[in-house]
DNA sequence: CCCTTTCTGGATTGATCAATACATAATTAA
DNA sequence: TTAATTATGTATTGATCAATCCAGAAAGGG
């Protein structure tokens, strides 16, 4: 009936979401996206209708593989304290190991708050990280490993702030000691 | 000898910190910066060299403001709960009554990560907080307010951090009550 | 008064921006 | 083979960007 597209939809805003990522939202260029993407802007905007919308779209696939790396960790993860721990110091690797990137929910925050539905994205990103620990805290706590005179609603509201604390001061350079110090005391919530 | 400024720098540089504050670096353009400071490009130029310049020193004047606030703050509270609880709900009031703001550092921490003179900016910025806290906690410490067992470096270390999430969840919309069960669990690690 | 210096703001620069137009290529149904 | 349809990439659009140029204005020294 007509012509095939020649590259793949997805595996494009992989690539853009990963520009995007690095470089921010306002800094990334269309020409940087059609180099990156290797496509003409023809394509371009017959698939994606726009940068924005292109930056949208990436939004979304971060925060549902964020969201199921997650869950994944939380659920496989023996023991609430080795659970959380590991959430938290996975964030910390990643922010040492490359300083520039961070957290795309976080940066979005910040770069295009006014933007509505970039904010709509942002809320929903965190009420997911917020619902993820709290029901593993739920569980934790039903299993004895919490004190029944916790509440799993209030400790994740705390850790999901917490969460986005460390990937600002984690692209700091403040250095390791800096971030394993506010881990730990961050840690003694749960005792 | 020569002609005199007509306007006053110092001014400019506060309402060119206000403008960059709420809109960010790249969202803000040098005719709104014109427009906002009431000068044409020329004097805009001998007096501040490039926007980016202006950004640096509206940088440094937006850490200098709020970290004096912070050791007034914490200098004239009595009781570190009471005194931290104060600056950290000092800034949730603030992130509430307009949520496009934020933190300008916490900003230019994600939007500008990549650039020598503002990554430096944050990260004396961040470690102006931690010490503030470190040194108001030892004081507190050694007032017998904490307990000797308690280590006030780590607790300034987390602190710091926490209020880096603030910033961010704080502009979300989740709602006051996330962030005051956020607050509330922190608060405890000073017990 | 004139001379020197600096400030001022509008005009202009060249670059870059996101987005569109359009001719051509590729694909399938008829 | 033809017609219909969609993809592709280049050229181009008008807008906007940060920054520079420059002619005139304002100030004080001589």
């Amino acid at each position: 009936m007509a012509r095939i597209r020649e590259f793949d939809t997805d595996q494009a805003v992989d690539r853009a979401m990963d520009l995007f990522w690095r470089r921010g939202y306002a800094e990334t260029s269309l020409q940087d996206l059609l180099k990156e993407l290797s496509i003409g802007s023809g394509s371009f905007y017959a698939a994606f209708g726009s940068k924005e919308q292109l930056y949208i779209r990436s939004l979304d696939r971060y925060i549902s593989l964020q969201g199921g790396d997650l869950e994944t960790t939380l659920g496989e993860t023996p023991g609430i304290r080795p659970a959380v721990r590991r959430v938290l110091t996975s964030m910390i690797e990643a922010d040492l190991a490359d300083p520039t990137r961070g957290c795309l929910v976080v940066n979005t925050a910040t770069e295009c708050g006014d933007q509505p539905l970039a904010a709509d994205r942002v809320n929903t990103a965190i009420r997911q990280v917020e619902s993820s620990l709290a029901g593993a805290l739920e569980r934790a706590q039903a299993r004895g490993e919490i004190s029944p005179e916790k509440n799993p609603g209030e400790l994740a509201r705390f850790l999901t702030t917490f969460i986005q604390g460390i990937r600002i001061v984690g692209g700091a350079r403040v250095g390791r000691e800096f971030i394993e110090d506010a881990l730990s005391t961050a840690m003694r919530v749960l005792d």
